[in-house]
DNA sequence: ACATTTACCTGACTACAGTCAGATAATTAT
DNA sequence: ATAATTATCTGACTGTAGTCAGGTAAATGT
């Protein structure tokens, strides 16, 4: 199939290319998991336990890296406050000296790719990096039940917010809008989904069981780089899907007029316009779907 | 810059997702140096001259990786006929049935890319992946002199004829056209350029010292994916610098109405049509820049 | 209070990727 | 004929990345 075609030529030139230029820009000197972690803890500092999670390595292994950086005087550990197992990770002067190379480096090799190209080629190249990376997101995407009280979900709800926020004319207050907290997403009363992306959190969504036989989807948010990519409809396929699982017999969500994707995403999965079916300030629109 | 950002953002999105679909792929009991050694070997067979420059690997390294190959039954070596130095590796058929497997894998890879995305999505990623690719590709170019008569020059002149063959409506028959060897295009009566982009030839050009003073383009070729990138006007900026460095007072040029992308990079750089000066039975347009 | 879990560490080990210094045989240049 | 070059090979070596099996101290569950 072409599709296929296509995309393992663009993975070999990328790995070619790119892989080339990290070893050449990144390499000097410095092993590439050194850097990797000096460039991971960053000027702000990091748990090890984070550190280890996002790079996904053995624990020995990252002790043994964090050794030998505080062999060379770029990394001091020092126990986080509050629980004594658990050790941060900090750049001393000379370890932040570094960080600010590495970044110069990674810099220079972005630019060894733009600075052969005249400015429509780079305009180009950028968007069509932007496109192949959201699209690259998108196809990774993860969506799992979290609960709601989870710093994942509770960040993703603080951007839905923050939308909403900007969006709606008379701007947001979560404290006016109906109430409903982390106890009304949580199994058997609802549930929350949450959509992660290489381990980030990029979407969520969430149903409540109102009256008996009747939810309701609410918090359906994706992150602003990801919208259009089909993650708003994986993720209200399965709240609806979960919604039949638990013998829910009809589903309700409101909306406001602002929110123009979202509409157009209910319509589009046979939601129907009825009159309000509660007195929340911030909806402009209630719909209804009957689950069979 | 923010262009600089998005090329960083890029590249670390795609090492990882890309990477580690390479490694759970392609990674599988096999070494990734190995695989990469039967995958550029390939049904053909290859001279290992030849594979140690494609993947600029060091000449003790090869032989070590077709020993190891050799040893598990997967490829055999053979001298090549004509020079007894140079030996030839070739894939045995459990070699083949290893070659025939890693395509496999490499298709899954690219699928478990694809297979999550929509239509629609899918299209967008195919496409951006190309444009990526090609771009990725003509901020590598680096144009040099190249012996006209080199396998790489010839190749770049077979896909110029070609082209000629399929856009001109009666084709072309490179007997039928002004003579040109290997000789015009040679120092000091005249030179050829080749771009190469990650080692590949990609495109030519060359000048032609005709009557003194007076200097000739020709063999104007890009390959098609990289046409609308600037390499041919990086090609012709050298091929004009040239020009100057020997002296020369005017260029000329003719072209076929057929190669309309040719006529408009012609014009766009100040060359100005002019009565035929030449009966080639070929062109349709004649043009000449004076250099100062 | 005691067992379990969590976070981190050390030591011992492996595989992979690659470099470097010759050695040998065939070919090409002078 | 002889020297220089080319293509390949072998042996010895290095550095990087990572795994695995324990071990200690702090925190948590019962």
């Amino acid at each position: 199939m072409h599709e296929i075609d296509q995309v393992r030529g663009f993975n070999r030139a990328v790995t070619r290319r790119i892989g080339l230029l990290r070893d050449k820009f990144l390499g000097r000197g410095r092993p590439f998991g050194e850097a990797r972690l000096v460039y991971e803890i960053g000027s702000a500092g990091i748990e090890i336990r984070e550190l280890r999670r996002r790079l996904d390595l053995d624990s020995g292994y990252v002790s043994r890296l964090l050794r030998s950086l505080e062999g060379q005087g770029l990394v001091d550990t020092l126990p986080a406050s509050g629980d004594a197992r658990v050790r941060c990770a900090r750049l001393t002067s000379r370890g932040l000296a570094e960080y600010e190379e590495l970044n110069r480096r990674s810099d220079s090799a972005a630019l060894s790719i733009l600075a052969p190209l005249g400015a429509s080629q780079r305009e180009r190249l950028v968007a069509a990096m932007a496109e192949v990376e959201n699209l690259l997101l998108a196809s990774d995407v993860v969506i799992k039940p979290e609960p709601a009280g989870s710093a994942a979900a509770q960040w993703c709800l603080r951007q839905y917010f923050e939308l909403l926020g900007r969006r709606f004319e008379a701007g947001y207050d979560p404290g006016q809008a109906a109430p409903a907290g982390a106890d009304d997403f949580t199994p058997p009363r609802g549930i929350f989904l949450l959509a992660r992306a290489l381990g980030n959190p990029v979407g969520c969504g969430a149903l409540k069981r109102s009256v008996p036989d009747i939810g309701e989807i609410k918090r359906l948010w994706v992150a602003s780089s990801l919208r259009g990519l089909g993650v708003g409809q994986k993720i209200l396929d399965l709240l609806e899907a979960e919604a039949r699982k638990s013998g829910l017999k009809l589903l309700r969500l409101d909306t406001n007029k602002a929110l123009r994707e979202a509409e157009a995403l209910y319509r589009k999965n046979g939601y129907r316009e009825v009159p309000p079916f509660n007195d929340d300030p911030y909806p402009d629109h209630w719909f209804e779907k009957r689950l069979d």
